[in-house]
DNA sequence: ATATTGTATATTGGATCCAATTTTTCTATA
DNA sequence: TATAGAAAAATTGGATCCAATATACAATAT
């Protein structure tokens, strides 16, 4: 055995770029609630055929992104209030339970990287960054629970409602508030309370769906 | 308009026929963990060609009831004992929630259903038929917290352990003590009591698991 | 002008074909 | 006999082709 060991990691196939690429597109808001996924136009963009882009699809619409119909084709899914509401509340739940059960693991790095983080929030100017900036102060965080499959249902979760999110940040005025919250939670992580990095994380959850509800209640009328 | 609407449902495509045929294979441990699946054979079987079983199989992976590698195929996962508790406590965490939530709207007519299902658990001597049942009472009751983010989670954990769940029942002599604790359950929710509904729903989960957990210890050494 | 029906076009679902890669088998050699 | 390597077979990934269905549009009748 004279060789280092080579990373092998899987190779990408095109179903897997497509899936990610649209994924991250829908996500992030750059297609339109309704707009139609045409799969010729897909594989054209990806210099691919429409089988990888049939594949992306149907893994999409398993995750709740978009929804498809026989021989109508897809479309990128929406959520109502109700089902908004439904997930923050579901969100709530699950993340006060992973913050509580994270808090006993986090070492030094990870709370400086959650500090980094919480610190960019702040400075951001950029409305675009702010979800993502937001995802990843939490998540560092999370991934100290060392639960895999809590950490997959809290991405889905956000997955879905990503976009009303950065709504919520971006027209409501919600990242001074955001930023505060971020502050007391990471500062009971500090301290080693889970107890109370818990229930913030609760709330800070619930408040910026209440926040997301009244807004879009306003603009949906 | 002399007739009467009939009811055109969405015709199940070639694909989802085949997911929904290797879904309930998997789940029900018909497929043993590890078993390679070939899309030539699978195709065969359902009379239809490679491309819908690719998507089957692609919906299967992000389900995580199997897993795929490149050029070499797909394969039934299993779960690690860690993995294995890690899903129990999330069940008990968010079917004790589900419960709760439901108590308030239970109607005659879900709890004599419940009831219908809970003598059929304790009636029944199939092993097969357990896991089955079990699984009906529970969702019946859990439906009625008009709440279908968390059942589409909660069916999705299951799907991922109902194997595992299985054995339990049938190898541990599980199924007297599941048979009480539905009783209680059930008890519970007649009274209108969700708090106390919550937490047997949960500890049944919690028993389960830590039953199951000493079972698979001892087996697999 | 409007509604309705027939037709053309576009789009999706599925089958077949080819390419890329892995797995198996065979063979030569020590 | 065991083993390394090459050839063959099997298997998956992707492209192209055809069939089924939906949409758009034009022609017709009222």
């Amino acid at each position: 055995m004279k060789f280092a060991a080579v990373d092998v990691r899987q190779a990408a196939s095109a179903a897997d770029l497509v899936y990610e690429a649209l994924r991250k597109a829908i996500i992030e808001g750059k297609i339109a609630v309704g707009d139609n996924l045409r799969q010729e136009e897909i594989a054209q963009m990806f210099n691919t055929s429409r089988i990888p882009v049939r594949e992306a699809l149907s893994r999409l619409e398993q995750h709740g992104l978009i929804t498809t119909q026989r021989y109508k084709g897809a479309v990128v899914a929406g959520l109502s209030i109700e089902e908004i509401d439904e997930i923050f509340e579901f969100r709530a739940l699950i993340e006060a339970e992973v913050m509580r059960l994270a808090v006993p693991n986090l070492d030094r790095a990870t709370l400086d990287n959650a500090r980094g983080y919480c610190d960019a929030f702040d400075r951001e100017t950029d409305p675009h960054r702010w979800g993502e900036i937001n995802r990843q102060f939490h998540t560092t965080l999370y991934e100290a629970s060392g639960r895999p499959y809590y950490l997959q249902n809290v991405q889905s979760s956000l997955d879905r409602i990503d976009r009303y999110l950065r709504a919520q940040l971006t027209f409501t005025n919600g990242v001074p508030r955001a930023g505060r919250e971020h502050e007391a939670i990471l500062a009971a992580c500090e301290k080693g309370d889970a107890e109370l990095a818990s229930h913030l994380t609760r709330d800070h959850i619930l408040d910026a769906g209440r926040s997301l509800m009244t807004f879009l209640r306003d603009q949906r009328g």
